[in-house]
DNA sequence: ATGATAATAGAACAATCGTTCTGTGTCAAT
DNA sequence: ATTGACACAGAACGATTGTTCTATTATCAT
């Protein structure tokens, strides 16, 4: 098969996978791909099998791979941008895979004060807030302070427990009752447009 | 149906979907549930449509809804946690499509340097590149300046155009000749953990 | 205890699934 | 001109799909 044609019918394949959130059957892929044999759909889906870009689970049934993620990702700034011609090699992931290891338990926070500017969490950032990691010191937190929730740094020393923010306009806060602890903060995220 | 056991099976779906990225059928249903009759699933699965957790398509096969997304969203920070029994009426998103709107044209870039720093992007940071869009005064770019690329902020003021670090320590950059930009910064992602 | 309601079992159905087969046409290399 | 490799058409297969039916069991308020 040519490679042109193979890369079109693999961009085909990763947009229906965008829009519906599965992976076609045989039939719908002759539909996409104007073919009328479920052969030369067989053997397309051996050759995305071969490269990695989908799977066949347990049951046999066809799940997307790593490749077929969402996200392609380049290595640091410096490296610069490859030509559109490479692309296909590139490593993709998907963001919620990658910022998230138990969805289950981490929920998206939206930050209103500026009280961990310097930490780089500006007011309009969501953080992500895993409820099951106990935290150690130095992490951020989502903390209940007079009734109130803050997000700040969690700092322990010689068992006594502060939580300090990333700004100098704030005060350290030493909690004198109880401390409740919602969750650490394990991903920040900010969107632009 | 008792209100738990649809939460179980439920929860049970997710993990499914999150483990193979596809929906079960309903016989693979039938084993996940411990059920042996197909028609309980039917009717399931009619409850899940109800409330919107899954959906069909236009071949009318299954496809996972909004509330399917994994992470859960709260309000601002505020509003504080709500109890795990109100936790399965918080509104879900998937990162992926929060934060991507081009995936074809979208890369993910790590940042190394610090002159971003004032703009809450610091080292180490991911930053979401778009490559279709036309930047304006005042967005995040990525440039090539000299043969190297840099992040910086794109200002253009009565046609002239700079390129502004958010950091004091670098200068602003006046391009002599071409600028090449390759692309708009519309979203930052940290990972703690 | 009785009856109403809901959940499950089990069977059946056409439709579609993935797979495998043969056959036809095309293209390039020899 | 001949060959071989490849892509595609078309047909066939059993297996599985989603759906619908009736029958049985469990649950719960009265």
């Amino acid at each position: 098969m040519n490679q042109t044609v193979f890369n079109q019918r693999l961009q085909k394949l990763i947009k229906f996978y965008i829009d519906k959130k599965r992976l076609p059957s045989y039939s719908e892929m002759c539909e996409i791909f104007n073919l009328k044999s479920k052969n030369t759909i067989y053997s397309f889906c051996q050759k995305l099998i071969e490269k990695d870009y989908i799977r066949k689970d347990e049951q046999g049934k066809l799940i997307p791979s790593d490749k077929l993620k969402p996200v392609k990702l380049l290595g640091y700034i410096q490296a610069g941008f490859p030509n559109t011609t490479e692309e296909e090699t590139l490593d993709t992931l998907s963001l919620d895979e990658f910022l998230i290891k138990n969805p289950q338990a981490t929920f998206m926070l939206k930050i209103s004060g500026d009280s961990m500017q310097e930490a780089g969490i500006l007011p309009g950032d969501y953080v992500l807030v895993d409820r099951t990691i106990t935290p150690t010191s130095g992490m951020i937190v989502i903390a209940q302070v007079d009734n109130k929730w803050t997000i700040k740094y969690f700092i322990k020393d010689r068992n006594k427990i502060c939580l300090k923010p990333a700004n100098k306009k704030y005060p350290v806060i030493y909690p004198k009752e109880e401390l409740i602890i919602a969750g650490v903060v394990t991903g920040v995220v900010r969107k632009y447009l």
